[in-house]
DNA sequence: TTTCAGATTTCTACATGTAACACTCTCCAT
DNA sequence: ATGGAGAGTGTTACATGTAGAAATCTGAAA
């Protein structure tokens, strides 16, 4: 059944099950060749994930984001990943820091019209520190609200200028976890969260509609 | 199948299934009069929830909570319901207002010597500041972690002084909350939870055993 | 008494059966 | 043409079947 769920969370992460599409679990079953018992087991708990939503009468679907919830999401994540942020400088190993980097430098060349590939780094990067926290269950609500974050996909500002700018906060991020500076670190993550919560909000406003800042 | 969860779940917070307890589907099925396909539905839930544990290769028993896990919860209880109680502050309505005074009132009687009482209208407290703060998935994560504190029964500290120290706390969020002072409710629910965290570290610690301050 | 092999029981994980219910489509009456 | 009854389809939720693995128990040999 971990397969199943993994199977079906990766669809919907990756856009092959849109926000919306219902779940059918027979027809999940078949797809993917098993019996309806894995299926159903793992389409509850992808609601538990937040991942999908049980539409009263009528079955479950894959969770549709307002702007609202994104800037719910983002007002938790500029919480949490701030504190995640603070104890990662602590406890960050070499290994850790130089995964971190890899990251950033492949995001410095995707930064450039591959909005896809930045995307899917981003979310390497945050996965990074917030799993180097220490505080396994902060790590475990953390990952949960990021990857609820990327069923946002066309609510997210993608105009090279955001994105040349959101690498140049994580490049900051990095480099007071590298001088292994706690507060610093926090502030950068949640200046960076909330600047890009700032993005989408405004972006989506009714009086300014261009993806260019 | 929701009926299962939630029977299984009073059955956890009320202690009938102990920490450590295994969680066996035909058992439980037997037990509740179903059969074992909502029973492993609503532990598999469960086990998403926080409040079981799949051992490898042995199922599934309730988790059972070290001091570590108590301190991981705090420190998250403390930024999320902290930012929750701001904006509760914000948004509480005479009613929620009402209830809480409620809550608070009979807490007031149950300081003195009722530790089981006590902590069930705590929770109370706890779960109305949360479910008022707008944000639907701050919420939902709060409720989450504050249910999951509940397995850490035997941790907790219950001499009176503490008690009538969390309940004189509970008045002054209460008191911020009623005056619609964001900041200050914030820093009163952060102030309350920091220093219960602090009680039950010390009184955890290998060189300080009383239960008074 | 201790130890180890085999038998027994129990569990998990997946498959499949089925009743009740909600949707949709068709076709007839107005 | 339109509205509504009713068949047909698909779904959910619960029940049950079963293979394979793990734990435990049993009993005989050392």
């Amino acid at each position: 059944m971990d397969v199943v769920r993994d199977q079906l969370r990766s669809a919907i992460l990756a856009g092959d099950l849109a926000p919306g599409s219902r779940l059918s679990v027979p027809e999940l079953a078949r797809q993917l060749g098993v019996s309806r018992s894995p299926v159903r087991e793992a389409v509850l708990l992808l609601v538990g994930e937040g991942l999908a939503v049980e539409q009263s009468r009528r079955g479950v679907e894959v969770a549709r984001l307002e702007l609202a919830d994104v800037l719910e999401l983002y007002e938790l994540r500029i919480s949490l990943e701030g504190l995640a942020a603070r104890h990662a400088a602590e406890r960050m190993t070499n290994t850790d820091l130089v995964a971190l980097r890899g990251v950033l430098d492949a995001q410095g060349a995707a930064a450039v019209g591959d909005a896809r590939s930045f995307r899917e780094l981003d979310h390497r990067f945050h996965e990074i520190v917030s799993q180097t926290c220490g505080n396994t269950r902060l790590a475990r609500h953390a990952a949960l609200l990021a990857r609820e974050m990327r069923l946002a996909g066309p609510l997210m500002v993608n105009g090279p200028w955001h994105l040349r700018q959101s690498h140049e906060e994580h490049r900051t991020i990095e480099r007071a976890l590298r001088q292994r500076d706690g507060p610093a670190a926090e502030n950068a993550m949640r200046d960076h969260l909330t600047r890009v919560c700032q993005s989408v909000r405004h972006h989506h406003s009714p009086n300014h509609h261009s993806s260019a800042p």
